[in-house]
RNA sequence: GCGCUGGUAGCUCAGUUGGAUAGAGCACCUGGCUACGAACCAGGGGGUCGGGGGUUCGAAUCCCUCCCAGCGCACCA
């Protein structure tokens, strides 16, 4: 892949000349131009260090334009209160895509780093919901573009497999299991069976009793108590890989690192955090109190580590986890794409992992919060009634809809490749949906919206990569021959052009907030770009070197958008 | 009460960290398939950027204040 990235190359450009006119510490402030009239790039730095020179702002930007008298790929032209405006010429732009290799590394970071992301972490206990959405595929694009810009990258999924709940879970499994009978298949729908174990929960007392009693067992690892547990837990993790299969999430079985698995590190934590003094009982809890940290009425809020009781609420777990990705995994940076909600409670792991020295300062660990997804009138969806939608239906029914579209449209398509298609549109569009507004509020959930095949959506990115697809099999021979020289003249061509060569910046304007809507952005202007081009340049009817041109433009084209939507964990196909 | 988010077109959302006349998609209206694929393209209407004050060459963006919504604030995860 280029790495070229104008908008850098036209910072050291222009902060140079600045330097060179006098200007101490210039910040160019170079960003995209939002009309044609103002040229592709614009600085917008001028204005700012005048004044903090005391000169005019219109005339060090003409002293700055002089020193760049001798670039001749680029037009400067300086406009209303002092804003230069940069035009790239059709010569930066030719040079630039002729030498444009498809295969080359990436490499837009030079250093490598290790980050390991925390993301998709559903309940072991029921089956994946629509609120494990926005985790799964948000924190799934992060992996892949840190990946793809060749950091180590360590998946963690932090699935919930322990907990009280599990006692009902173990009891009512015990209960209902006739000897000899496999129990995989009293877990079929483990939605239906989560909510058979909690009702009698509530309803049976001897139930209840019988479940806190299971709780006991397991923690004390009872053997066949034990063995109940894990088959549930493979079974359940069956259903997630599922989930992940469909969605095109590239989370294994081997990313799994459970709750469970920090078991034994619990009374290790309290220890050391009590070999640091950082120890203090509050009506017999294990506490840390940090003065950063105020509860309702100014009182000291605790980071609690042990309960009363004895047992280690989810803090405890969290930071062994983090201290284990710091002293084990060695982290450089420890991303964790959690709910909004679980703020506080991150911010105190980070801080009492820090104050106990489970993690070291350089390390850097990121809560990157996202909202709620909520019922069309408003109302949350909730874990406990029963109310949340199954994600493998959600799945399901985008595939439906893709389907009956395809069906509608090209009908001539072999019925297999339809289904084959409908798969990656339906599935496309729902991650897409998610990734395109990467907001921390919460959103409505509605099918209509996010099944919507039309104007910003995967289809429409996927729609475009099969009209390139189809200029090449019209001339299967140019697919892999390299263009020598190109030759834009139309607007519709350079600017498609210039989208194809910004690809690098996107990526690094994704890495600054892992923000996958920028990167969506992207890529949706990058496919109108070519909708525009398609439209307006005929390709196959022109001349040998116009037509080659032209056809290296669309293949470069298509690269980046089958390279761009893999980012996003979205696939392409040939013809739709 | 305190803290964190957020409030932008009828709806869903962008807005590159203070830049030029606030942008997309959906919906609505008009035009374009004998045409490299119409899931598309060309064009149009639609705004008190929650209210008010302030900072400055310049504010949706920064500061103050008020209103509204969501989430969180001691032993569920």
């Amino acid at each position: 892949m280029n790495s070229l990235n104008i908008k850098q190359l036209l910072d050291d450009l222009i902060s140079q000349a600045m330097r060179h006119a006098g200007i101490d510490e210039p910040i160019a402030q170079i960003r995209q131009s939002q009309k044609p009239e103002f040229g592709h790039y614009q600085a917008n730095g001028m204005m700012a260090a005048a004044k903090k020179a005391g000169s005019a702002p219109r005339m060090l930007a003409q002293r700055v334009v002089d020193m760049l008298d001798g670039h001749s790929e680029f037009d400067f032209e300086i406009a209303g209160p002092g804003f230069i405006n940069i035009r790239l010429t059709a010569q930066f732009i030719e040079r630039n895509m002729t030498d444009f290799q498809l295969h080359e590394s990436p490499a837009t970071r030079a250093d490598t780093r290790t980050v390991v992301i925390d993301y998709s972490a559903p309940n072991l206990a029921k089956e994946m919901h629509i609120g494990h959405l926005r985790s799964t595929v948000i924190g799934d694009t992060a992996a892949r573009v840190l990946e793809f810009c060749n950091h180590r990258v360590v998946r963690a999924n932090h699935v919930g497999d322990w907990g009280a709940q599990f006692g009902s879970l173990l009891a009512y499994l015990d209960q209902i299991t006739v000897p000899g009978e496999e129990i995989s298949s009293k877990l079929v729908d483990l939605e239906k069976f989560y909510q058979s174990a909690s009702k009698l929960f509530r309803v049976d007392q001897n139930f209840a009793a019988k479940a806190r009693e299971y709780v006991v067992k397991l923690q004390r690892k009872d053997s066949r108590c034990h063995k109940l547990w894990e088959k549930f837990i493979a079974i359940s993790l069956d259903h997630c890989q599922t989930v992940y299969h469909k969605l095109n999430i590239s989370l294994t079985q081997a990313d799994v690192k459970a709750e469970s698995a920090y078991n034994d590190d619990l009374p290790v934590i309290v220890e050391q955090l009590q070999g640091r003094g950082l120890l203090t009982e509050s009506d017999g809890a294990q506490c840390v109190f940090l003065d950063e940290f105020k509860g309702q009425n100014e009182r000291p809020l605790p980071a609690i580590v042990r309960k009363s009781d004895g047992g280690y609420p989810y803090l405890a777990t969290d930071l062994a986890a983090a201290r284990y990705r710091s002293q084990i995994i060695n982290a450089d940076e420890v991303l964790y794409f959690v709910g909004a909600s679980q703020q506080l409670h991150l911010r105190q792991v980070f801080a009492v992992a820090s104050a106990a020295g489970f993690t070291k300062p350089q390390q850097i660990f990121r809560h990157l919060p996202f909202g709620l997804i909520l019922k069309a009138d408003g109302k949350p969806f909730k874990t406990r009634d029963g109310a949340d939608v199954k994600l493998i239906d959600v799945l399901d029914e985008a595939t439906r809809r893709a389907f009956t579209l395809i069906n509608e449209k090209n009908s001539s398509m072999p019925e297999q490749q339809q289904l084959a298609v409908a798969e990656v549109v339906g599935i496309g569009a729902i991650k897409y949906a998610e990734l395109s507004k990467n907001r921390t509020t919460d959103y409505i959930f509605d099918w209509d919206s996010m099944l919507s095949f039309e104007g910003n959506t995967a289809p429409y990115l996927q729609y475009a990569y099969t009209r390139i697809r189809s200029l090449f099999r019209k001339r299967p021979t140019q697919e892999n021959s390299p263009v020598n020289r190109m030759t834009l003249t139309e607007d519709q061509e350079i600017l498609l052009a210039i989208r194809v060569l910004q690809f690098t910046e996107a990526i690094d304007a994704y890495l600054e907030d892992y923000q996958a809507n920028i990167l969506c952005q992207y890529l949706y202007e990058l496919a109108s770009s070519f909708m525009k081009f398609y439209e307006h340049c005929p390709v196959l009817s022109e001349a040998q070197d116009i037509q080659d041109s032209r056809l290296h433009l669309a293949k470069v084209t298509a690269h980046i958008l089958q390279t761009g939507l893999s980012l996003l964990g979205i696939q392409t196909v040939e013809q739709m």
